[in-house]
RNA sequence: GGGCGGUUAGCUCAGCUGGUUAGAGCACCCCGCUGAUAACGGGGAGGUCCGCGGUUCGAGUCCGCGAUCGCCCA
């Protein structure tokens, strides 16, 4: 019964509504021309739920196949906000337009729950901000559940919003990351990428808040705030080098410079830093290939510094001569060049001999560069050539200790170089003199040493910003710690070999954000020191030697010989689960997973995908889910996505499966207020979905992102801009079908006895032409995603359907004598239908509304809802391009017309005698000869005429045609432009009409032309009320007749009735009385016209009275007034 | 600092492989049309196509350098 009652309010009677095909009258819904959108999309949403039409989508046949769709999932701890609106729009047309094209579209939703995002809310709701939520077992448990409490905090108002914003997609059976099932799935995608071996730990660099040990994330590090100026040492020391390991490239260069390096005061390499406290670790020292570097003599002996480092380094100290240059060379020649570091017995200590130590990884990525013997080259203090060094400031040469830098880092390991830890993770000196100092209290005391030392060539001070940590106050330490990497790097070139698959909207982020990306990878860091994730499945043996990555849950339970204590997979829960192997005991490392590998996971873990180790899915039925939804077929985010979801998804695919996850990506730009500002609470600038749902209607909304720019650029979004594009189609297209409706339903035409197609009217079989057309647009717009193309098709559409169409065949939509004209009816009708069947994917609310009035309510045996249809097929055999291409000139003579008129100041009411037209083709003169009536009709003309060839009327214009020309005569175009506009245009005009070539002489010399080769424009014929544009002239003769005058002048009365109707609230179907009083020409118009005012106004008594009393009196003038009444 | 994208009328945006006088919608002014319209039609005004160089017979379009805005990454 509740269906019964959605359905009555959507399409009212429909159970009394007969059906046309039987030859029983069309009645439908009364509409308004006045259109609440809001309640309109209010009741089809209540239809939608009452005949659960989302799930009649899924469950209808699909003989298209499958068209999979992605949800990148949300969190759905914030608020929707309008950039979620573009979104979930993008995401929502595709799938309805599938799903009208025969496909079956799974629209699982997802939900992304874990991260540092969730952990920041519920520390700031809290106020848990700086506590150490790992510092006890009861803490942890204590803030995890906050964080799973959190997540869903608004899901109300999310699930709320989706609906309203007409998006069909399953929140009941979303996947949510925090799930077991789905952690599952990721420790299961990682022991697979495990095996392969393509995870890594090794060391990374992080910053670190020194007296809490712990790692700082850029959101705690981010904000400006936590930088300050402070004053640091500046030093500059020498590291000599060691002679005998000279490259000979170098050496015959210093040779042929006439230096010889032996008999020099003991050479060195000169760096610079701020942080003395790193030197006992330093490992290399890097230089640019690139730039030239020199060897000078100085006060303390021989260095090498960058050449354009002289002055700076002289000025140092002002009282010592200047440096002096004695040769000049490229840094690449010092390449694995030795030097002696200033505390080397730290190396010693630490036993860091380089020889003796395995290297950190076991595929060396330094393993090209090897020296220039062929040798394998020192694991530590060598020349080494890093693209980023400059010499703007410091020697141009850059110390370098790789746990202490995240560059540093990165040169050693291309180096492979040995790892010297200076300081423990809380800053404190583990070596040297200064040995149990804090870092930053290290340096006094260690530039004394090196002075001691005699390698401290300088000692000064730097006013500089350095990060601090504004809850301790401590100085950062970036600091170089065990991580875990998924080797991507290697995959690198295949990962841009499958990128290459993917169609990219727009298509330059292919090659430019998302393959730069690619192309510059480097390992992925999955593990964070974080509490609220997905925890690694990695555990660690007692002795930190043997790690074992775990792949199931059942899995670690075989190795635990038990099952789970408890079956939340978290922290701190799964911290308890611990097993023996080989007499070793193991326990889970303490770090959780990066939540971007949790979202790349989703096409595996939103179906629980799992494989045994010997590749074996578990359970079958999954497997075939998960193959019937790989790869997908399209994907949807924003551009932020680029180094997000799009690169999760695709290096997971990749590395698993070596093909793209999606094949085809729009990658959306982001939204901006009216002036280009970005969004945000604190401008005020901020654009609420719901509000403007509510005053503009969702549909507006969608629109607006489908048609108001290209999805990948920044969008400047404002109230104004929706408005402007809910006028262009919404408002245009509920305009037509509300007069569709109003006259349907007084003239109840019965389409069943409508002409078949050819017999109807020129106008007709146009329009259904022009339809075709358009259903062949937007099919190909959205088969290529290209939502923009197929919104603009249509609303040109509505445009010329409301503004040609309609308007001229008003008349055949309202009945005299009972003869209700079909044909029309049945045109419009088929158009109103097919543009609403078109346009479901993009305004399924408007479209709904529509067909259920238009199609429900006369056919019960339609599908139930515009989103169970088929999208209208293109017919090429109902297309009929030349109709198409010959209305265009009519429309646009027309036009023109109009315009001519409107320069002589000839209004449109008064009828003129004649109007004179010259097409530019043969052919579309043809077609305005056969729609003389037509244009005689649009321009108030008793007469149409086509110029013909030789008229004196005309004269020509002559042009070169460039695009032609231009190729063959280049140089001379300026010749022959100046040559065909000074010849004679009569010869050259009729060659060119009858197709023959001709010879043109100009100051270059006689040239062949064909007639292509000129553009000939008729020019504006003098005494008329002309305009001539693109070879078409449009001229209007302008004697007025008394008749002519007469004929004016009733339009212009009849104008005024009409709107005195109108003023006065009588229905179009209301019959008057009408009193005319008047006088002069206006009597005698009005009694010529008599006939033509009685049938126009629908006039039931007309009488001619003087002088007139009457409520409803209009003057005119000089030609007295008239007065009208309901008959 | 690096990368990507944008910059065309007051505003929002089109301008395909270089080619005739650079367009549309909105807003503004004038005129007109209207038994559907919250509309519509015509005209007017409004442009150093971000700047400077270069290639070319010809550059909004191609190349180089720069400016500026947005985003991403350091």
């Amino acid at each position: 019964m509740q269906e019964k009652v959605n359905l009555l309010r959507l399409t009212g009677r429909i159970q009394d509504s007969p059906l046309q095909k039987n030859g029983v009258v069309m009645k439908f819904n009364e509409v308004s021309p006045q259109v609440s959108y809001k309640d309109v999309e209010a009741s089809v949403l209540e239809f939608w739920k009452a005949r659960d039409v989302f799930g009649q989508t899924e469950a209808k046949p699909a003989p298209s196949g499958e068209f999979v769709f992605y949800e990148g999932p949300p969190t759905a701890n914030g608020q929707p906000a309008m950039h979620h609106v573009l979104a979930r729009a993008f995401k929502d047309i595709f799938p309805r337009f599938k799903i009208m094209k025969g496909f079956h579209v799974t629209r699982k939703g997802g939900w992304d729950t874990h991260g540092l995002p969730v952990e920041i809310a519920v520390e700031k709701k809290m106020g848990m901000k700086g506590r150490n939520h790992g510092s006890s077992r009861a803490e942890l448990e204590e803030f995890n559940r906050l964080c799973r409490e959190s997540v869903f905090s608004n899901i109300q108002d999310w699930n709320y919003f989706t609906e309203r914003l007409g998006m069909w997609v399953d929140l009941e059976n979303a996947y949510v990351t925090y799930k077991n099932e789905y952690i599952e799935s990721v420790w299961n995608l990682l022991k697979r990428l495990w095996d392969k071996g393509l995870v890594e730990r090794d060391f990374k660099v992080v910053p670190v808040s020194p007296r809490i040990g712990s790692t700082l994330s850029k959101a705690e590090l981010g904000d400006e705030n936590s930088y300050q100026m402070v004053n640091d040492p500046s030093v500059y020391v020498r590291l000599p080098v060691k002679l005998e390991t000279t490259p000979p490239a170098l050496k015959a260069s210093l040779e042929a410079q006439g230096v010889d390096l032996a008999v020099l005061e003991q050479p060195a390499l000169l760096v610079w830093t701020t942080t003395p406290w790193t030197l006992p670790s330093n490992t290399l020292a890097a230089v640019n290939p690139n730039l030239e570097y020199v060897l000078c003599s100085s006060p303390m002996g021989h260095i090498v510094i960058a050449k354009n480092a002289v002055e700076r380094i002289s000025s140092l100290n002002k009282e010592a001569p200047p440096l002096e240059v004695l040769a000049t060379f490229k840094g690449e020649l010092m390449h694995f060049w030795q030097y002696t570091q200033p505390f080397p017995e730290v190396f010693e200590e630490l036993d860091l001999n380089a020889e003796k130590f395995a290297a950190p990884r076991s595929t060396a990525v330094g393993a090209g560069l090897a020296s220039p013997d062929g040798k394998p080259h020192p694991r530590a203090h060598i020349v080494v050539l890093a693209d980023f060094v400059g010499d703007e400031d410091g020697s141009g040469l850059a110390h370098q200790a790789p746990v202490y830098g995240a560059e540093d880092l990165e040169v050693g390991k291309a180096y492979d170089c040995v790892l010297c830890f200076g300081t423990n993770g809380n800053g404190i000196m583990q070596v040297t003199d200064e040995r149990g100092k804090f870092f930053k209290d290290a340096d006094k005391g260690l530039i004394k040493a090196m002075r001691d030392r005699g390698v401290m060539y300088h000692a000064g001070n730097l006013l500089h910003r350095y990060p601090f940590h504004d809850r301790t106050g401590d100085p950062i330490l970036y600091f170089a710690r065990p991580s875990w990497f998924i080797r991507t790097e290697k995959m690198s070139k295949r990962m841009s070999e499958t990128n290459q698959l993917i169609n990219w909207v727009p298509e330059h982020i292919k090659d430019g954000r998302f393959g730069k990306w690619l192309g510059g990878n480097v390992d992925w860091g999955i593990s964070r020191e974080r509490y609220w994730g997905s925890p690694l499945p990695f555990w660690v043996s007692e002795d930190g030697k043997d790690y074992v990555c775990v792949g199931s849950v059942q899995e670690l339970e075989a190795l635990m010989g038990k099952k789970l204590a408890n079956e939340d997979l978290h922290r701190p829960y799964i911290d308890d689960a611990t097993f023996e192997l080989n007499g070793k005991k193991y326990a889970r490392v303490p770090e959780v997973l990066d939540v971007w590998f949790d979202s790349g996971a989703m096409p595996y873990a939103q179906w629980h995908l799992l494989l045994d180790a010997d590749g074996v899915a578990r359970s079958k039925e999954t497997l075939e889910t998960f193959d019937k939804h790989f790869p997908a077929d399209y994907i949807c985010e924003a551009i932020d996505q680029t180094r997000g979801w799009f690169y999760s998804l695709h290096a997971i695919g990749t590395l698993l499966y070596d093909q793209p996850v999606y094949k085809n990506v729009i990658c959306l730009g982001h939204l901006v207020d009216e002036k280009g500002l970005k969004m945000s609470k604190s401008k005020g600038n901020v654009v609420e979905p719901l509000p403007a749902f509510d005053k503009f209607g969702a549909d507006s909304v969608r629109w607006y992102m489908f048609t108001g720019s290209e999805p990948g650029d920044t969008k400047r979004f404002s109230e104004r801009l929706i408005a402007e594009g809910q006028r262009g189609f919404i408002n245009t297209l509920w305009n037509v079908y509300s007069f569709f409706v109003l006259y349907a339903n007084l003239d109840h035409p019965d389409l069943a006895v409508a002409p078949k197609l050819e017999d109807r009217p020129e106008i007709d079989r146009w329009l259904i032409s022009r339809l075709e057309g358009l259903i062949d647009t937007v099919t190909d717009a959205l088969n290529k995603y290209d939502a923009r193309r197929g919104g603009k098709a249509l609303e040109a559409f509505v445009e010329e359907l409301s503004n040609w169409y309609v308007r001229r065949n008003r008349r055949r939509f309202w009945t005299q004598d009972g003869n209700v004209d079909s044909s029309a009816y049945a045109t419009l009708y088929e158009a109103l239908v097919t543009v609403t069947k078109l346009a479901a994917p993009f305004t399924p609310f408007l479209s709904e509304s529509l067909y259920q009035n238009l199609v429900r309510g006369v056919d019960a045996a339609a599908p139930e809802s515009v989103h169970l249809c088929s999208f209208p097929e293109f017919s090429s055999s109902r297309f009929d391009q030349k109709l198409v291409a010959e209305m265009q000139a009519v429309i646009r003579t027309v036009d023109l017309g109009r315009a001519a008129r409107g320069q002589a100041n000839l209004k449109l009411r008064q009828p003129l005698s004649q109007v004179m037209l010259r097409a530019r083709e043969i052919s579309d003169n043809v077609a305005l000869e056969r729609f003389s009536e037509t244009i005689a009709e649009e321009l108030n003309v008793k007469a149409v005429k086509l110029l013909e060839e030789g008229t004196n009327l005309v004269s020509y214009n002559l042009k070169p045609n460039l695009p032609t020309l231009g190729r063959k005569y280049g140089k001379n175009i300026p010749a022959i432009r100046a040559a065909l506009s000074e010849g004679d245009a009569g010869i050259v005009v009729s060659s060119v009409n009858k197709g023959l070539n001709f010879t043109l002489q100009t100051a270059d010399g006689a040239f062949e032309l064909e007639p292509a080769d000129v553009l000939v424009d008729a020019k504006s014929p003098e005494g008329f009320a002309a305009v001539e544009q693109d070879g078409i002239l449009v001229a209007f003769t302008t004697e007025l007749t008394k008749d002519l005058i007469l004929e004016g002048l009733s339009r212009d009365l009849l104008r005024e009735i009409q709107q005195t109707r109108k003023d006065s609230g009588l229905e179009v179907s209301d019959k008057i009385i009408l009193r005319l009083n008047l006088q002069g020409d206006m009597l005698e118009a009005a009694k010529a016209w008599e006939g033509f005012i009685c049938e126009e106004a629908l006039v039931a008594k007309l009488e001619y009275v003087s002088p007139l009393q009457t409520d409803f009196l209009v003057g005119l003038q000089e030609f007295g007034n008239f007065g009208l009444a309901k008959a």
